[in-house]
DNA sequence: CTTTTTGCAAATGATTTGCATTAAC
DNA sequence: GTTAATGCAAATCATTTGCAAAAAG
């Protein structure tokens, strides 16, 4: 995704262009599913220093706004993804931890219609599949 | 489950049978999806004075035999629940954070088997259902 | 120049760690 | 009597909060 693409998708929600928003941006889209940690490191490397809090910010708007997706796998930190091409879920290895997409489903769309809602109102499913990674596996 | 059951379980996973532990086993059987502060309260109330690591200890514990589960969805802490009859997912509120279970799925299990793993084994697949419960709604 | 972002510093809060004491077996 | 659990205190660490300074529009 361009830079020009970017800064109209801010501007169409409201947000300013800033740089840490658009170094943000270009880390999640080079690296999916990375940690604060490593986002700020990038971040820093690019702008020399920025503020943990600003990275905090951006990241906590760019949920709001739907342009990035933060996945919480248990037993790891927070990580964060673009909202691009949106139809996956995740492997995660229960060895290291490894963050993998997982394109759709086979026998996708009526799979992840529950029998019975408890009258709850429901926009997503999310699945996540623990296993071993490949490396993990020797 | 009785008490006794309780106490065969702890002891076939070389666990002692301590007050502590039956008490969170209890609390988990009544009240599902529970969390630590809740957990802690209802202990408390039934034994008098317990500290936190004991508690945080006992839910270690029987997580590692897989008697509890502990499950985290993002933005709230982490909830537990024993693993009897072990076939079903969870609805989250967006708004209030409640948790219910879904038993299972129309079109059940080849739903749950992924076009491309990436190489990793897969012992799980958890899936959170996302949207708004009746309360809530109004 | 007005409002939003960032920077800085301090606070929060769930969870963990280490070690002495106590209870299970 | 040994070993495993608990109690107590302090530490950790991701994330949040509040406010002043800087940048975006």
């Amino acid at each position: 995704m361009s830079t020009e693409t970017y800064e109209n998708l801010l501007h169409a929600n409201n947000l300013r262009v800033t740089a840490v928003r658009l170094a943000i941006l270009r880390t999640l889209e080079s690296f999916p599913h990375s940690d604060t940690d490593f986002i700020i490191g990038k971040v820093r490397k690019e702008l020399g220093s920025v503020s943990t809090q600003a990275v905090y910010n951006v990241l906590s708007s760019l949920c709001e706004i739907k342009v990035i997706r933060r996945i919480e796998p248990a037993g790891s930190n927070a990580l964060y993804e673009l909202r691009v091409g949106d139809n996956h879920h995740h492997v995660v290895c229960r060895v290291c931890m490894a963050v993998q997409d997982i394109d759709c489903l086979v026998g996708q769309r009526p799979c992840l219609q529950p029998s019975d809602t408890k009258g709850f109102i429901l926009d997503e499913a999310e699945i996540t599949f623990w296993g071993i990674c490949p490396t993990c596996q020797t």
